[in-house]
DNA sequence: CTCATATACCCTTTAAAGAGGGTAAATATA
DNA sequence: TATATTTACCCTCTTTAAAGGGTATATGAG
């Protein structure tokens, strides 16, 4: 516990009734990973994380000043 | 480039005017990190990720159908 | 076109993330 | 209460991210 993204994560956990050990066999990750994401651990690998988080149906995604600018910019220059 | 977070970041910093190495510096990581993260790697860790989006001003915040609910709780939590 | 700067990548070393196995303690369930 | 399950940590081994240095190429300013 203790970061605001452990939180997340546990709570998103508990709510889709799974142990820490099917998350992670489902998330392709360590048991031991998941408890150190729920426990606070910053220093865990983005890839990681992030397949934590599909599997609990969690997406990021960012704020900034030049957010609108950004997203502007990026699907002009994707088509 | 190729993914969404490599182009954020990328964006973010030439907006900055700070070159890769400058942001490694401020951020307190490798040049290589900051070069690689622009290129497209997602094996990152995510305190560093975050060091450097703290430099460029960017904060990351999530997404899902729970968001509410935990929200709520999260700030009950804390009082 | 020149010269300076930035970027793209190479290499090596080191620290630590991650995986998986084990077990005591905590928690839930019958 | 007894029992099953889950979580909290321990340990070891392997893999690899990260740092820092180097250099050729690309980019940009004068």
């Amino acid at each position: 516990m203790q970061s605001e993204l452990a939180s997340i994560i546990l709570f998103h956990r508990k709510h889709s009734g799974l142990t820490q050990q099917e998350l992670s066999e489902l998330a392709g990750v360590g048991k031991n990973m998941v408890y150190e994401l729920e426990n606070g651990k910053k220093s865990v690998r983005l890839d990681n994380l992030l397949k934590v988080m599909q599997v609990l149906n969690i997406e990021l995604d960012f704020q900034s000043p030049l957010r609108e600018t950004f997203l502007k910019e990026y699907s002009d220059a994707k088509c």
